[in-house]
DNA sequence: ATATTATTTTAGACAAGCCTAAAATAATAT
DNA sequence: ATATTATTTTAGGCTTGTCTAAAATAATAT
């Protein structure tokens, strides 16, 4: 059997070392988490014993092929909870992530293929973040920082962050919204920061804003 | 904050004191939380100092009005969810219960409000039992063992014991459903065993089955 | 190359929720 | 009224997941 805080961490782990591709560090995921540097190894280790994850002091860890299908389990009953919440529940955008954050334990996976198959088996949730197949697929998304790119560029938002409830409110109003065609205008070198257009308004963006704007690349 | 150890012990209370109308003992509440007797006197002391049961040693608990109210509100998400499950989600009778068990403890008020709206505010859950309001409060169905009643009578099938899936696969067969009348033709003193009839067809019932079908009074 | 700083691990402790074994209390039988 | 039996509580211990403080290791700066 496993936890409710070790799905946590290993969602987490995953989260932060993109998909499996680097290491995750003791202190970042102790950020991520919430607590304290000392709490996570302890925790490492027991991920580790059970083969979740691969560990070598010092030097952070990786997911193991097991302990990644348990990640994109748990991404994957998030998103399709946040996609319910929204489409059928009629919550805003910005409510959806902590009520998910509780919903993708639920250990049932008949609930969840049912729940699939109800929502006409969605292939992105409402923040235009991918959802793992039954069989912990997920289509990696062609997906760039909105702050990467330069005046003149037109692009598609295919996704938002989705956890920072204050900006989906921000998001929303200004029309940020996945599949939205967005416009770089003008960027300042110096703090990074970005007019843009959307919906043929103009906006200005500071940096925060728009590393957490994901658009097509 | 209330843990769900903490919510599954005030449920069991409330349902084993026949909803606050008598005492419950430390051993009957070891065999319902599938636990040992010391560890629920340990519980009890926990409840007791948060003021959500009051207790006397030796002599059982019972719930404050503190404790009812979260019982009822567990009770309450239960329900919605297991009604939930079988309208929306499709899924049969039998299914529902262990699932629910985990839902139940999700918090989130405008989770719930949202969910009873979304399923019409149903009055009662798939298997008959009435479901508490946003307030606690639950309407006092007027029922009776199907087991008690003598030949001859009449009478409508109001609920059936909700967590037993064998059983409730069973009843489901022979069409024992809420809102079904039900006949009973003949009982057998000895054992307690009765012949009854549903949609015109004849079935014996064992004492066991007749007490867990609930008629109106 | 070594000293300083930053990161990570170890050691020891704590709360929650459970356990077993033993002691205390209540119920029951004679 | 007392002995036996059943129930409940206490005492002490275990696991999970957390913590703080101290020690170990790695990274960085001189």
């Amino acid at each position: 059997m496993i936890s409710l805080a070790e799905e946590n961490y290993l969602k987490s782990i995953y989260h932060l070392s993109q998909a499996g591709s680097k290491s995750v560090l003791t202190n970042e995921l102790a950020e991520a988490m919430n607590t304290k540097a000392a709490s996570v190894t302890d925790m490492i280790k027991k991920l580790s014993t059970k083969e979740f994850i691969s560990y070598e002091k010092y030097y952070g860890v990786n997911l193991t092929t097991k302990g990644k299908v348990v990640a994109l389990s748990v991404i994957r009953k998030h998103r399709l909870w946040e996609t319910f919440l929204v489409e059928k529940l009629a919550f805003s955008w910005d409510e959806v992530h902590e009520v998910a954050e509780q919903l993708e334990h639920i250990q049932s996976k008949r609930l969840i293929e049912k729940l699939d198959e109800y929502l006409g088996f969605p292939k992105v949730d409402p923040h235009g973040d991918p959802i793992p197949d039954t069989n912990g697929k997920i289509k990696a998304l062609q997906q760039v920082m909105l702050a990467t790119l330069k005046p003149g560029a037109d692009s598609i938002i295919v996704a938002v962050k989705d956890s920072d409830s204050q900006l989906l409110k921000y998001l929303d109003k200004i029309g940020a919204r996945p599949g939205k065609t967005i416009k770089v205008i003008e960027r300042e070198e110096y703090d990074g920061s970005m007019e843009v257009s959307i919906n043929n308004q103009r906006f200005f963006l500071s940096k925060e804003v728009s590393e957490n704007i994901l658009v097509n690349a």
